[in-house]
DNA sequence: CTACGTGCAAAAAGTTTGCAATCGC
DNA sequence: GCGATTGCAAACTTTTTGCACGTAG
């Protein structure tokens, strides 16, 4: 077997974990760089790619795949139950929803195997739904 | 208000048109691209793009926003009852699942607004679980 | 000192757009 | 003929990769 590669503790890994860590909701790649360049302002967007996926590799982060978005990353801490998402329909951030329908294999066609589920609620977010109206997205 | 610029029937748009009402699963462009290309070989992918845009628009299609894969359309006559998706692990292709679980509203945090959800489901289609084991996808 | 990690720029993959040529009406 | 539509290529976005330099252990 491989020699096992021994990883080593930079800046930039240790400000990527922190932010990813005190976040209490999924954030993109470039959130996540944002966030990391107040402790490491030359931070590349390459080098926060490459320590996701190794976060992702040794199990301290999780992917939220979304439908019609790009991924978000939470920590697995955070993520240790099986739960879902919802994304605000104005301010685009993503929430955890701690709670699952539950037995939904049944609905599927005959002869189809399923194995898991992503479940995406779509709306306002409690801060967005409070600034009532229908305003604008941040972008 | 403007003039509404009047639609042209062409020979892409309707192949496009055929192809994706044909289909009885959701397409992606690329597949969209190749079942056209039997009718009109000279179609270009930014055609396709075009094309799917403005069925969108005035309503024939729909999109499938797909978490962690690229979006799939189908023809709105096959779409016009809610209902969710099942992704094969296998093949990647995506089936229609007609039936949906119903109130989940109850689900979400305290403040949040739900306007709709998407449910999607992952294994193995009837077509590869037959096909046993755990073989390699097409790509 | 050594090789893992980083920054930069270029490459991929999917989608959009500018522009001149084409073709429906 | 006029203008919507097309094909091509270039632009864009998000993510990945090659490479030379930097730096942790």
């Amino acid at each position: 077997m491989e020699p096992a590669t021994k990883e080593r503790a930079t800046r930039q890994k240790t400000a990527i974990r922190n932010v990813i860590d005190a976040a209490r909701r999924p954030l993109t790649p470039l959130e996540v760089l944002e966030g990391a360049r107040e402790q490491v302002p030359a931070l590349s967007i390459a080098t926060v790619y490459r320590n996701i996926r190794s976060l992702l590799l040794d199990g301290s982060i999780h992917m939220v795949p979304l439908p019609g978005d790009n991924p978000r990353y939470e920590s697995n801490q955070a993520a240790a139950t099986h739960h879902h998402h919802f994304q605000c329909t104005a301010c685009q951030r993503v929430f955890d929803v701690l709670d699952c329908p539950g037995d939904l294999k049944h609905m599927t066609p005959k002869g189809f195997v399923v194995e898991r589920h992503e479940l995406t609620f779509y709306g306002r977010c409690a801060e967005c739904a409070r600034k009532a109206g229908g305003r604008s997205r941040p972008s």
